[in-house]
DNA sequence: ACATCCGGGACAGCCCGTTCAT
DNA sequence: ATGAACGGGCTGTCCCGGATGT
């Protein structure tokens, strides 16, 4: 990344990122165990051989980077919805109409990389899981902020953020199994009357 | 193995029942790709020769019949706790309750495996995701009933049904990579704020 | 084996017997590590999808049967010689005479892939250890009883027979680095004065 | 290690000199073939980006120097022990209870490099097998110059000699496989019994 | 109808010995 | 003289058919 002075925009970048970077988006579509290092390699475009160098633990330790990697990524879109949005209602409504086109756009085939991974792993691998268990606070932390900047307090802050959080990765589910966004307007109406009620009570 | 009726002292039962139990049990905790054929073999007890024939479409015809088994015996659970509730908040409590006990008294292993298999399969197999639309709105339309007994419209039921089976598939995948059961709580909460909005309302 | 009547003589037999063949030659000549999966299957011409049914133990197993096998193969070359040889001296002659043959007719690349699974694995893997311990403790047997046929004690008989078995191992290792029967010589030599001394003591 | 002379505190050495301490070492107890560049590092503490600049011929190459340290540090050994010994018999007792005394002090881990690259790699890298063959040519002469300072002709001492070093290969062998010392008792008594029946006749 | 042995490739993840840019 | 990177090959296991009884 940093010495890529003059790069048009198209170029290969490190093939450690194009690692990750591949490995969240086939996680995201076919799960952990469903996606190959062969098939790492052949989306990244990575030399083969070194993958064992860049990744010592192998594809648990490509995994548990790209958890982080999306972690932060999504993280970042919350932060700036909840920085933009004028309320509250106006944030959540963000959170799960941006979902929502991410699964209709990609005709339902990118779901959250996190979500697939705990179902999959966290009976497995404890690496693995503890890395989604960070994940999902990370992000509740975000929406509780914003809920607690419109007046919220911060234990209804945290059960609302909770219920978003949650809302938002089982209507992922249903949305992939119906291929509809139907399922993210039925959370969004659950989470909204929540703030509500905490708003108004 | 519970509704056994007249089994004269624990002899084996139909092998192929065997089988298909034995895939629900196993999909629920290491999902699709997780589970062998071999898994499937040590833990039905079934004879390992005649899968093809009692299941030709191989594994993916066991994981069907698997989340259509699933799929009936979740949805009598619901229907008695709809039947038995007094009003449809207590019905929805029972339902988010269930659930976490059933995390919590595997220590997080026991998922849906429904859920699971939707996020690996959805985007691999027509099939398989075509049974795990099925399930949901067969679960969705259970709860919508109830929810119409209490007095809400066919629409409004319809949402907060859709907003209860998403919020369960959600709160299963936080709590598991969590190890905890509050995000059921959290979950709740909403779906119990648009009961009440929509009551009130 | 059992359905071939009236097969000329060349025809394949039991893969699983064809497998533990090839290990035993290839191992003789190249040791453990040295021969691949892939070099067995090419070698048999077994099938290379069943080899994790005959032996579900892996490599290991293969080992392990491959030793077995050898060890019995040889014992019973040991034991004719014992049986024909009218005195000990004659027998002990043998046995030294036709390992050097076998070492000179294969151009130095025949061995004894016992002491070669011995020396790489004997720290490795204590089921391969363990299985290279009764192979020297068999021939040792047979070289003893002989040697109490020609009266020795069966204190001087079981020393004979250790310092023989040794002093083939020892002559292979010599003989394979110098391309040279001579070890094989020098060896009979001490084990000939030795048996000399314990009659005419 | 030990007989460095001058060094101001347990510094390092030369990475080459480690190199080759760590191969031989690890040759000793795992093969050629079953010790990697990865673990010759690491044993080592050499960088790993520098072996191919001293050791151009790679892993082969690291062995022959390996082969060649080792044979001089045992006829070292053996030397001192011809030197010192008053007599032809006592000297061969001591090469057999030396070799012995490492056998069982390492529980039966280290054995002779020497021979186990015999038998890995003689069929497979003429390089190797040439440098073994020097090796066991050495330690033969020392051991036939001893016999000779005692009397025995020429012809006799190499032919002792000769029994000499293979029986103490075989006893490695058979020792590691039985984890015993007892093969070297027997194959001391075979060469016992030779070297008096020299010195009698 | 039902069960079994065996066969069949393909590919999984891992690690090897080696070389390049600096 | 070296950290970073590489192509190839390892063992193990996958899901799945034929051939063969019973």
């Amino acid at each position: 990344v940093s010495q890529a002075p003059a790069d048009g925009g198209g170029a290969k970048r490190n093939p450690r990122e194009d690692m990750i970077q591949a490995a969240m988006t086939l996680f995201r579509a076919r799960g952990y165990e469903g996606v190959g290092i062969a098939d790492l390699v052949a989306a990244s475009g990575a030399p083969r051989g070194s993958i064992y160098f860049h990744f010592p633990g192998g594809k648990e330790q490509i995994a548990v980077e790209a958890i982080r990697a999306a972690t932060e990524m999504v993280a970042a879109a919350i932060e700036a919805g909840a920085a933009s949005a004028p309320t509250l209602e106006v944030f959540l409504d963000m959170v799960f109409t941006e979902w929502a086109k991410v699964l209709v756009e990609s005709d339902y085939e990118k779901g959250c990389g996190v979500g697939i991974i705990t179902l999959e792993m966290a009976s497995k691998s404890d690496a693995l899981r503890a890395a989604t268990e960070g994940t999902f606070a990370r992000w509740q932390g975000i929406v509780a902020a914003r809920a607690e900047r419109d007046g919220l307090s911060p234990t209804d802050a945290a059960r609302l953020a909770g219920a978003t959080i949650g809302a938002v990765q089982g209507a992922i589910v249903v949305a992939r199994a119906q291929r509809s966004p139907a399922p993210f307007a039925d959370a969004a109406a659950g989470v909204q009357a929540l703030a509500r009620a905490m708003k108004g009570g």
